[in-house]
DNA sequence: AAAACGGGGGC
DNA sequence: GCCCCAGTTTT
């Protein structure tokens, strides 16, 4: 590891990902962009998303939204029936449990609206900080920092945050990077990672920042 | 810190 | 067929 390495160009590193994806826009989950989607929908949405590809999400959440797309409607429709819409997303039948404790806890405690706050998110069940904070990005366009496991990754990848957790990463990256570079640095990480920065084999032959990246040569690539 | 929770897709 | 992938809760 050459000590002589210079510290990574946060401005360049966003603009050459940004010119590499130039199509990307918005979505850090892909199906919810541009349908006006209500923050329930979105919430509903990430929830079905963890640990899930996201085309079987896409096609969970139209079945689903087909028929409820409010708390009132996912109650009366029935945790056997949303169990067996959401399928096969991972994990449906713990995920259908929640959806119908979400429901019910929306309506006594928050009038049937989603909350705009992370400790009100977090309070509500199989809701932890990648869910709160995409909820509070895509649903109230608030600036937060959506880690997932790519940007997790990534970011320690190319030696920008040194963390164990994705908790640390997102205060790390709270305090390190620029504020306008939030939401592009997330949605284009998500990109990246999905496609050419994966976990056990990236394609840094095709890596439009690999002259970036201190792990160039050392993470087994292809 | 590690297991449990269910499935799809790539190889 | 076996290994990889993706968050939250619980032990």
């Amino acid at each position: 590891m050459s000590r002589t390495r210079k510290r990574l160009d946060i401005d360049t590193f966003v603009a050459r990902l940004a010119a590499a994806y130039p199509l990307w826009r918005a979505p850090i989950i892909t199906f919810i962009a541009n349908r006006g989607a209500t923050p329930f929908e979105i919430l509903v949405s990430t929830i079905l998303s963890l640990r899930t590809k996201d085309e079987v999400t896409g096609g969970a959440a139209a079945r689903l939204f087909a028929t409820a797309r409010t708390p009132e409607q996912v109650l009366a429709l029935g945790e056997a029936e949303v169990a067996r819409l959401i399928y096969p997303v991972g994990f449906y039948p713990t995920k259908a449990k929640r959806l119908m404790e979400i429901s019910r806890m929306l309506l006594d405690v928050h009038r049937g609206e989603v909350p705009d706050t992370m400790a009100a998110l977090l309070a509500l069940p199989g809701v932890g900080r990648k869910t709160a904070n995409l909820v509070l990005v895509e649903g109230f366009g608030r600036d937060a920092i959506c880690v997932d496991t790519h940007v997790h990754r990534i970011s320690n990848r190319i030696g920008y945050v040194r963390t164990r957790t994705p908790e640390q990463t997102e205060m790390a990256l709270r305090r390190k990077l620029p504020r306008r570079h939030w939401v592009r640095y997330n949605e284009l990480l998500v990109a990246f990672g999905q496609t050419l920065c994966r976990p056990q084999s990236p394609h840094c032959s095709r890596c439009p920042v690999s002259d970036m990246c201190p792990r160039i040569g050392v993470t087994r690539s292809r």
